[in-house]
DNA sequence: ACTTGTTTAAAACATACGTTTCAAGCGATG
DNA sequence: CATCGCTTGAAACGTATGTTTTAAACAAGT
C-alpha cells in the first residue's frame, strides 16, 4: 500500500493553481514544488512526467465536475417538471458553485484550465478532455434539446458553443473584472451574483430567433 | 533610413501564426525564424527581445483593427438611422470580415491572439492592449449603451464581457468546432455564416430581462 | 573607389528546464 | 531487530532557449 498520497496531492493542489494562473509552458516543475514543499524528483516519480501531471490535474477536476453535473442532469431527466433552459443552466451552475465553496477562487482555477485545455491546438490534452469526459457534454447537449426542441441539433451545438464561451471567458477573467467593476462603478459582484446575471443572457441567447 | 523591412515583416507573419498556433512560451524564436527564413539574431536585431516581438505582433494586428473599428463605429454615429445592437455588433464584425479577406483564416489567428493576451494574468501583456487600445472598447460600449439606454452601465459592461467571451472563443476554435459540425451535421459551416449565428444570439442576449 | 552606417550570418554564451540517477530515509512485516 | 518495498533528497545530466558577440556583407553618399 502507497505511504503518502499526502505528497502527490501537495503537487497537484500546487500545480491546479500555477498552471491556472501562468500557464503550463510557464509553470516549471521547480516552481510547483517549491510551492509545495517537495522535492523536485517527487513529481516524476508519482505522475511520470510533466505532461501526465498536467493530465491529472484535469481528471481530479473534471471527475469531480462531471460526476455532479451528471448527477444534476440524471434528476433533472427523472424529474416530472418541464425542463426550462434555465433549469438546464442551473444544473451546470450548481457544480461549480460547489467547487467554489470547496477552494477559494475554485471557479476562477477551473475555468482558466478549462480554456487553456481549449487553446491548446496541437497537444494531446484537448482530444484527451473530450474523449475523457464528452459523453457529460452530450448529457448536457440532450437536456438543452429537450428544453428546446424545435432548434435543430446543429444550431444546438453551435449555441452550446457561445454559452461556453460565455462561461469560460467571464469566469476565467473573473477576478479582473470584478476588480474593474468595482473601480468602475463602485460595487463589488461576487460569483455567484454574477453567475446569475449570466444566466438571463445565455437563455434569451439560446431562445433568439434566427 | 531603413533598407529592409522585409525581414521585420517576415518575422512578423510567421510569429504571428505561430504565437496563435502554440502560444507565446511554446513558441521559440528558431521556430520562427525558421519560418520566416531569416537569421535567429534577427528577431534581437530587430525587435529587441521576444517580448518586445510579443507586443510588436499585437500591435501590427490591433492598429489596423481598432482603425476601422473606429471608423466603422464614427459613423455609426454620424448616421441619421437609428443605432440598435445589431447594427453596434456588425460594425465590430466588419474589420473581422476584412482581416479574414487579407489572410487566410485571420479571424481565427487574431482571436486565438487575442484570447491568449487575455489569459495573461500576471503578464504586462494584458495591461499593454487594453491602455493602448481601451479607449476603441470605450468607444463600442457607448455606441452598444446608445442602443439600449435603459440598461444601467454596470450591465452594459458585463453583457459586452459576455458577448466578448463568445466571439472569442467561438471564432478562436473555429477551425475545430467547424469540423465537429461538419462531420457530426455534414455541413461545412463558413466563417461568414457561423459569424451571422452569432449575432442574433448575441443580440438577444442583450435584450435579455435582468 | 573609399568610407560609413545598417543589416545579416554563424557561433558561442549563460541559463533554465525536464528528467535521471543513486543513496539515504522510512514504515511495515517477518 | 533485520529485511524489504516504497518514498524522499540532493545532485547531476543533457538539452533547448533567449540573448550576445563578432565578423562579414551590403547599400548609399561623397
Amino acid at each position: 500500500m502507497s505511504k503518502k498520497q499526502e505528497t502527490k496531492a501537495r503537487i497537484l493542489d500546487a500545480a491546479q493553481v500555477l498552471f491556472a494562473e501562468r500557464g503550463f509552458a510557464e509553470t516549471s516543475l521547480r516552481a510547483i514544488t517549491t510551492r509545495a514543499n517537495v522535492n523536485l524528483a517527487s513529481v516524476n516519480y508519482h505522475f511520470g512526467s510533466k505532461k501526465s501531471l498536467i493530465q491529472a490535474v484535469f481528471d481530479r477536476f473534471l471527475a469531480d465536475f462531471t460526476k455532479e453535473l451528471s448527477r444534476e442532469l440524471r434528476l433533472m431527466d427523472a424529474s416530472s417538471e418541464p425542463v426550462t433552459i434555465e433549469l438546464v443552466l442551473e444544473g451546470l451552475i450548481e457544480p461549480l458553485i460547489t467547487i467554489n465553496k470547496q477552494q477559494a477562487n475554485g471557479i476562477s482555477i477551473f475555468m482558466r484550465l478549462l480554456g487553456r485545455a481549449y487553446a491548446e491546438t496541437q497537444g494531446h490534452l484537448r482530444r484527451y478532455v473530450t474523449e475523457r469526459y464528452g459523453h457529460v457534454l452530450e448529457q448536457f447537449t440532450a437536456q438543452l434539446q429537450k428544453a428546446y426542441p424545435s432548434l435543430d441539433m446543429s444550431q444546438v451545438f453551435w449555441r452550446l458553443h457561445f454559452m461556453l464561451g460565455s462561461l469560460i471567458f467571464t469566469l476565467a477573467g473573473s477576478e479582473a473584472l470584478r476588480e474593474i467593476s468595482e473601480s468602475d462603478f463602485g460595487q463589488k459582484v461576487s460569483i455567484e451574483e454574477l453567475i446569475h446575471q449570466i444566466i438571463p443572457f445565455l437563455a434569451a441567447g439560446m431562445r433568439a430567433e434566427a
